[in-house]
DNA sequence: ATCTATTTATAAAA
DNA sequence: TTTTTATAAATAGAT
């Protein structure tokens, strides 16, 4: 933050990233600490540098406490019927899981508009896949929105440090880009499927570019 | 900070203080995350609100993950029989299945609700639709099965009333027919639970960088 | 939530 | 690591 901006990306200079780490550190903690001071709460922090060195920080009581709280809090988001959750086993854990998904697909289900399939047929593998692909074309559309606003500033900055832009563009910023999703009519009444679909094949992820051009 | 300085103690106003606990806890998730990325460290955060409100971050894998490392780094003996293989999965299971379903309900929160009220940050833009992806894929995967299965048994048909196969296959039908999701490279080794849940089998996979790789 | 006057944090250099 | 110092960021108080 002085004598010159960062860029967000790793510090590829080991020293520089070293005295980064040291300071940064340093001012993350101390921020966490005012924060515990200043509104009452109870924070834990753990850093794990890139060489495996433990840096932490409780501001009340001991992190193993702070941890006993979380877990039981992130049980609690997952107790469905009034049922606590065990937090010592993790197969009734997998299962409690399993639950939440299941809501979640019923959410999605209610998102979309239908309330009463069940089944499961191919043209409701159709709709699924188109609405995965709206889905698809509005995270993408956020995703490009936010990547070009990130250039605007950018460029803005350069202006500032040279009086001019002298930069050629190399992408021309026009509404165009923004994907828009195409539309489902309502009068469809398109019978929705659980999300979760059996396959066996899939293994592995990827990147981003799948064919859906800008 | 700003117009005037801050004393170090708890902040009476209630108002204030609520005011103080947003703006200080998204500033210290923001250092937080500039931190692990800027020097490659891994990072955990964990706040409980005056009022016992969870608010959390993990800045590569789960915040059950850096948990369990952190449990080790401690020396710390975990409270299992021993064994190294069977108690780990379920507990693996557990971590990747809460990284889902924080990641479902942050997107449909993100799409479905009040966008702007919720800080969606790029590289969880880029995680959701990676597995978007991968769950498309599967989708179209089953679509093409049960075509397939249909082209199959209506060929079947045609057999049982003449007796003999005249027409020439139109599609033919290999593997390669069925969507499968490539691999993209990535050395972090950040394993990933698809979207596919299945209760009897999954394999984790890669996610992409957690910095602004556009 | 948004706007600024200030205070803090910190990048680069030593 | 720590200090120095010029700047970038964070944020307190007001709106």
């Amino acid at each position: 933050m002085a004598r010159g901006k960062v860029q967000m990306k790793r510090i590829e200079n080991p020293v520089h990233r070293q005295v980064t780490f040291c300071k940064r550190r340093a001012g993350l903690l101390k921020k966490a600490r005012e924060l515990s001071v200043l509104c009452d709460a109870d924070i834990g922090i753990i850093i794990f540098s890139t060489h495996g060195k433990l840096y932490d920080l409780a501001t009340k009581g001991t992190m193993e406490g702070l941890i006993e709280r979380y877990k039981n809090a992130c049980g609690e988001v997952h107790a469905e019927g009034g049922e606590l959750s065990q937090p010592q086993e993790p197969e009734h854990e997998v299962m409690m899981l399993k639950q939440e998904i299941n809501l979640l697909q019923k959410g999605l289900r209610y998102m979309f508009g239908d309330r009463t399939a069940e089944h499961m047929a191919l043209e409701e593998l159709l709709a699924l896949e188109r609405h995965l692909e709206i889905w698809m074309y509005n995270i993408r559309a956020a995703k490009m929105q936010m990547m070009f606003q990130e250039i605007q500033s950018l460029k803005n900055k350069i202006v500032e440090q040279n009086g001019f832009f002298d930069i050629a563009p190399v992408i021309a910023q026009q509404n165009g880009h923004f994907a828009v999703a195409p539309v489902i009519g309502d009068h469809h009444h398109i019978p929705y499927n659980p999300l979760t679909i059996q396959n066996d094949y899939y293994s592995s992820c990827r990147g981003s570019e799948m064919g859906y051009s800008y």
